[in-house]
DNA sequence: GAACTTGCTGAATTG
DNA sequence: CAGCAAGTTC
């Protein structure tokens, strides 16, 4: 059979093999994909399974797009009434929901809204304030992370908090969050990400009626990437397989990377306890790279102790050797690979490239460098397009639209352009919304009928304000009252059902026509078009794109709306990036799955890669090390690794440190392409003195330090950053008499001490170029103030009225005030 | 109320 | 360095 004839013989025995549970242990490069694709394939061509039983669940938009197009491809020919289902563990969840989540009676209705990571933050952020606590030491950002990695633990708020009460005082702040954060989400018919997985498998778990229709519905399942499920996908996926127990699960211990977001290993290593009488086929064979960079790969993976020892193995060819370089800075690394890239194109113009780095924040040098080049190039992840603001306002609309009690898209957009909305009305909205419990929507409302708190000027603002929405709201109904059957569970009901004088009520266009609704009627377009500059014409740009993309779901009918904004929310990553560019750029994490004939790994240094946040931790090294390999194994012909030797962190010059992971590879693999002596030049001449030494030294190259001092650059991950204290600081308010001392030559620092020791603050805290003019008021005496009380003097500038004095008040820190009217006393 | 300025603090990886 | 919040100015 045709279906089989290009397997090896694992693999055909994967693809055919019979009911029950079975799992793959695919190495890297083995045909996995293929593999799962052509399994498939099998089932419904071959074992006469309806294409609707199918389920197969990925973790990547990408990897399911990529799923989909080689099923589809394998089984063109037959005449087949219905698709498999190919989707992300997130889309099945929505999925799911859509249709079920009112038989759990939970007071959710479906059509609930997804609150995205902006959404979460900014919720988290209300909460905090609301709570009235400090949003200095309690970032919304690192407490919706909290939140989150409670939430994929496993854990709710009760329990959260159960724990947290022994722990500490941030902790419990946090689960007094996590409480209120749950309520509101709650209050407004949202779910979050976490959600999105929670509520189904809870509905599953707990409405047996529900859990029997989609056993019965989805009969064989099959999940990619099965090392990265964490407890809440393996809960679903128990529940989904309960009856039939036709769970097929393809996955590699290697290519674990998403430990942090809760994946669970176990899950993997365990599969055979958890599902008796499971099958095991391992692909071992590699058909991707070359030995030398599966050599290398496994020199480096060999590392993790943790870990069942395996070799892939491949036919193909030794292949070119490793090439390394070792780079001045990062800017300098992006323009060698820029350089390289360009080389390899000459002779062999389709070959693809990616530039594969650690963190999102390395992409921009390579961006500037690529084009620089003249290479076309794209991004994965980082910002994609619907993170950007003017998209994200615009979809907020469009939410208002379907539901103007959904605070957090009003709060975003209320006066978004600009309508004279301001500060202290907004605040008497909040107030008024979280005193009687009501919706910020209503509050506006309850706000004008009364007409109490409110300037005439904000009242005509909001009333604007009410008929915009209310008027999108109109045009949003009209769109999702075309009723059509949005059941596809029911086979064989076409389109014809409908009735054809809905058909021709209905627009031809409803969801980018409301899109279009939502950029003009709301003033969006003009504000943008009178700002008459490029960036303002950039967003322009995106806006239309947001139309285009909608126009993809005019077709859907009454579900069309909704799912444009699901999918807004939940395609993260751009993922339709165009094959036929040359280059990609993308984190280590986004590459899982792909495959280049050209790969530079980038930024190997200490800190970066591995990470300085997992350099206390063995197992995060490990997972650090999986990455490392994932991303070497997506080579096919030429791997390049460079590290530089500096690098801006925090727009300050660091040092960097080559990469353990350098370390750990087959030095006799790597060409040297350094300019002059490198990190690698020395390793080779060391390595017969390695084991004695215990430590390796080397010196850079001149070309690359100009002095002998290698302590030049301060070094990550000490982190050797001036300690946090600001001219406020008492500390720095004596630095600043040091200093006019210095000048007027009675200072007791010289010059050059002073510089070495506190190079920023010396920058940002200039010396006073004036000397005081009058005897009062002058720099290093006390004055007194009204509100503030007592305070030193810090500076004193202008003459006259315009005289102005900078005046440091413990607990308020420096204030700058109009002499004339501060009221000032010396004190 | 909104535009502008300044100062401060802080980033890993993703759906 | 950059994004954001608070402060300042018009």
């Amino acid at each position: 059979m045709d279906l089989l004839s290009s397997l090896n013989p694992q693999q055909r025995e994967a693809v055919t093999s019979g009911d029950g549970p079975l799992l793959i242990l695919a190495g890297a490069g083995s045909g996995k994909t293929r593999v799962i694709a052509h399994r498939i394939a099998y089932l419904i061509a071959e074992r006469g399974v309806w294409p609707r039983n199918i389920l197969a669940v990925t973790f990547t938009n990408k990897a399911a797009e990529e799923m989909r197009s080689r099923v589809s491809k394998l089984i063109e020919t037959l005449e087949i009434g219905s698709t498999p289902l190919i989707s992300t563990f997130h889309s099945l969840g929505v999925r799911i929901l859509r249709r079920e989540i009112e038989t759990m009676n939970a007071g959710y209705t479906r059509s609930f809204t997804i609150y995205d990571q902006d959404d979460t933050v900014r919720l988290t952020r209300n909460i905090i304030r609301d709570l009235g606590m400090d949003d200095k030491q309690l970032t919304p950002r690192s407490v919706q992370a909290a939140i989150s990695a409670a939430k994929n633990r496993g854990q709710d708020a009760e329990s959260f908090a159960a724990q947290a009460h022994f722990v500490d005082e941030r902790r419990a702040s946090i689960a007094r969050v996590f409480q209120l954060y749950e309520e509101r989400l709650h209050q407004n018919n949202a779910l979050d990400f976490d959600d999105l997985l929670i509520k189904t498998v809870r509905l599953l778990r707990d409405v047996p009626e529900v859990r029997e229709r989609y056993n019965d519905r989805f009969r064989y399942l099959l999940v990619d990437e099965y090392q990265d499920t964490n407890q809440l996908q393996f809960g679903l996926i128990r529940l989904l397989t309960e009856k039939q127990q036709n769970i097929c699960v393809v996955g590699d211990p290697d290519q674990s990377i998403y430990r942090w977001r809760g994946a669970d290993i176990t899950n993997i290593l365990k599969f055979e306890e958890h599902f008796a009488s499971a099958r095991v086929i391992r692909l071992e064979e590699n058909y991707r790279s070359t030995q030398n960079i599966l050599d290398l790969a496994h020199g480096v993976i060999k590392h993790n102790v943790e870990r069942k020892e395996k070799a892939l193995w491949t036919q193909n060819p030794a292949g070119e050797k490793i090439r390394y370089y070792q780079a001045l800075d990062a800017e300098s690394e992006a323009r060698f690979v820029a350089g390289k890239v360009q080389e390899h194109l000459r002779p062999d113009p389709d070959l693809r490239a990616a530039v594969l780095y650690r963190t999102n924040s390395q992409s921009r040098v390579f961006e500037e460098a690529m084009r620089r080049a003249g290479l076309a190039y794209n991004i994965v992840g980082g910002f994609s397009f619907y993170e950007r603001m003017e998209v994200r306002d615009i979809i907020a609309y469009l939410k208002l639209a379907m539901n103007p009690h959904d605070s957090i898209a009003l709060q975003r957009v209320v006066n978004t352009p600009p309508r004279g909305i301001g500060k202290v009305t907004l605040d008497e909205i909040d107030n008024r919304a979280r005193e009687l419990g009501i919706s910020h929507w209503d509050a506006i409302s309850d706000l004008l009928a009364e007409g109490r708190n409110v300037s005439p000027r904000a009242a005509a603002a909001l009333a604007n304000f009410q008929r915009i929405i209310n008027r999108l709201g109109r045009l949003a109904a009209q769109v999702t009252s075309a009723e059509t059957d949005d059941d596809d569970d029911e086979q064989g009901s076409g389109p014809t059902d409908r009735d054809d004088a809905e058909t021709d009520y209905e627009s031809t266009s409803p969801v980018s026509d409301l899109v279009k609704a939502a950029i003009l009627d709301t003033g969006y377009e003009n504000a943008l078009k009178s700002e008459n500059n490029d960036e303002a014409e950039g967003r322009l740009e995106n806006l239309q794109e947001l139309v285009n993309a909608a126009v993809d779901y005019d077709e859907q009918g009454a579900d069309g709306l909704r799912d444009f904004i699901d999918h807004s929310a939940l395609v993260a990553d751009t993922d339709q990036y165009k094959a036929d560019v040359p280059v990609t750029l993308m984190t280590a994490h986004s590459a899982k799955g792909l495959e280049f004939p050209l790969v530079f790994l980038v930024g190997l240094e200490d800190g970066l890669f591995p990470h300085s946040r997992s350099l206390s931790d063995a197992s995060d090294i490990e997972e650090e090390r999986r990455l490392a390999y994932v991303a070497m194994t997506r080579a096919e012909r030429f791997l390049y690794i460079t590290h530089a030797v500096k690098r801006r962190v925090y727009g300050e010059e660091l040092a960097s440190e080559p990469s353990q992971f350098l370390n750990e590879m087959p030095l006799e693999l790597i060409d040297d392409l350094s300019r002059g002596r490198s990190w690698l030049s020395f390793a080779r001449g060391s390595k017969s003195l390695e084991e004695a030494a215990g430590s390796l030294r080397y010196e850079y190259d001149e070309d690359y330090s100009s002095g002998s001092d290698s302590d030049e650059f301060p070094r990550r991950p000490a982190a050797n950053k001036y300690g946090g204290k600001t001219y406020n600081s008492v500390d720095s308010v004596q630095e600043f008499f040091r200093r006019r001392d210095e000048r007027f030559g009675s200072g007791h620092a010289t010059r050059d001490q002073y510089q070495k020791s506190r190079p920023e603050s010396a920058r940002r805290n200039p010396a006073p170029n004036t000397l005081p003019a009058t005897p009062s008021i002058v720099p290093g005496s006390y004055v007194r103030h009204s509100k503030y009380g007592r305070g030193l003097v810090l500076r004193r500038e202008g003459s006259g009225d315009q005289t102005k004095v900078t005046v440091s008040f413990p607990g308020y820190g420096a204030k700058k005030l109009i002499e004339k009217y501060a009221g000032l006393e010396k004190d």
